[in-house]
DNA sequence: AAATTGTATTTTATACATAAAAAACAAGTT
DNA sequence: AACTTGTTTTTTATGTATAAAATACAATTT
């Protein structure tokens, strides 16, 4: 087989939902206007309007493409065939290697990762060379991929990085102006935190995205493309290192709420130098608490 | 073509050294032991050895592998046939960019630098893959590759993140124990420089490598494999930037010697403060001269 | 029996083939 | 003439095929 054409299912359903909100009778924009439209090409979008026009839900014929009837969720591709490759990899290949807690040292073979993963062998080294960047893994030449794995090592040092650039990007922050729209997005992450807190039983699996919107918010004031991409690889870090590792993770995210808060509140009153500490506080429970569940030295 | 076979043309070379230094008469020891010695597969050692015997440069037969005749240059494989594809792919890219002095937004396909570089499309993928970790070109998906490059910006940028790994790492240093092998190794550093500087007409070109080794020392004592991740890029842009841009250089590496052995002679006098002082006139300087040659915003 | 070689099998690297998607160009409509 | 569509060409993505290199195992020699 072939290139995937992902890019095709992918604007059929958008363009099955855009004919709803035409709804029936209507009559399709010229096609350079829908190829503009999902910033696809011409020829992408005249396969769809092939395929329409074979389901019958629009007649086709130069430029009349009238919607005949409505489209149902039959029509559409199923979510699974329009996701991309890579989307797919990741989280298989996290699930491989965080929740099957393999030992530094492992070796991964392409070939045997494409198998169990079900994609091609390419997609799989395309993966693995992107993933490289972040240091858990290794190349071997004319061999094989060896993990280096999450060790103490890596956590400790990931985050002295981590520290230097959120206390850095922390400073920036606070000498923004009064004005600046960041202040009120913190409000807004505060209330936000508060509304978890008053269902902590019921709402606590939702703290990840609130914490990676809170850290990035921070980062952001530092404008520098290199602490944010860093910021990418801690984010992936806790994405899955907490997936596989559920004990206490209630505790946890309302420990982690309540630090926030305290931070958030702080810069709010105007008192940044206490904010300061009780940053440098979060940050250091949320090391300690990576440290505390890493398994391999 | 499939895969090619540097591996076996490089231990072919390897080969005709070692038969070299054994002389006339003498015995190859054992496949495995030969394997072992330049860390491949014996499948590769069998190569080499059919190969020699073909050339009439060894007899062998089962265990029996005896030299006849000394090889001659004629006998080696050429230098470009071994080099590794990758290597010979960074040098031509990065004079491709830089050298060609594209400007931010140019479009590069990976069929076009495949046919410039003459080497295989998927080589070329899989460099610019690797090479899109320093975030200066970005791949448009189901489209090219854009350069982001080398702008203002990202040069203010990389320099932050610069100053505060080295200055970090400076910090580190100084803490060291006066045993520490580091400090004899400064020591050596200052000598290296004050020798250059003797002669800085005829020795200037020999700079880049002596200024990467100073600061990948200072670098070293943070130990931390993000921070020495981060001078790759560093020593990358500087390498290639500079390879291209020859204006002023004997003085501005003269500066530079001039510079570091301030900072060399305060530290080994022990005057850490004024050591520090001088370390970040010297990033100062670095960053004011790498901004005066950059040529887009 | 241990070491070494011979042979067969597995895995990796990379060119190539091919379908998808984009881009270019030609022709027809309004 | 400006749009729009029809058709062709180019480029990209990705699976497949194949030689190189690694590995495994069997057969031999010391």
């Amino acid at each position: 087989m072939a290139k995937t054409n992902r890019t095709y299912k992918e604007t059929y359903n958008a363009c099955l939902d855009y004919i709803v909100s035409l709804g029936e009778g209507a009559c399709l924009p010229p096609e350079k206007e829908m190829a503009g439209k999902w910033s696809i090409s011409r020829s992408t979008v005249r396969a769809v309007l092939d395929h329409l026009s074979e389901e019958k839900i629009i007649h086709w014929k130069g430029r009349d493409k009238t919607v005949l009837r409505l489209p149902v969720k039959a029509d559409y591709f199923q979510a699974s065939e329009t996701r991309p490759t890579a989307d797919l990899i990741e989280p298989a290949f996290m699930q491989y290697i965080v929740g099957g807690d393999l030992a530094p040292g492992t070796v991964l073979r392409e070939s045997e990762l494409a198998k169990n993963f079900g994609v091609s062998a390419s997609s799989v080294r395309e993966y693995l060379i992107r993933f490289s960047r972040f240091g858990l893994i290794e190349k071997k030449p004319n061999r094989y991929w060896v993990l280096n794995g999450f060790t103490r090592d890596f956590a400790m040092e990931l985050f002295d990085v981590r520290e230097m650039f959120e206390l850095r990007a922390f400073d920036t922050f606070v000498d923004l102006p009064a004005d600046h729209a960041n202040w009120q997005k913190l409000s807004a992450l505060g209330n936000e935190h508060r509304y978890l807190q008053e269902d902590m039983d019921g709402r606590y699996m939702q703290f990840p995205r609130l914490d990676d919107r809170f850290h990035r918010l921070i980062i952001s004031a530092f404008h520098n493309r290199f602490a944010d991409d860093f910021y990418d690889l801690v984010a992936l870090i806790f994405h899955y290192h907490y997936r596989w590792n559920k004990t206490g993770e209630k505790g946890r995210n309302a420990d982690a709420v309540e630090e926030h808060l305290r931070v958030i509140d702080a810069l709010i009153a105007g008192d940044f130098d206490v904010g300061r500490i009780r940053f440098r506080e979060h940050l250091q429970t949320a090391r300690r608490t990576l440290l505390a569940s890493v398994s391999w030295d």
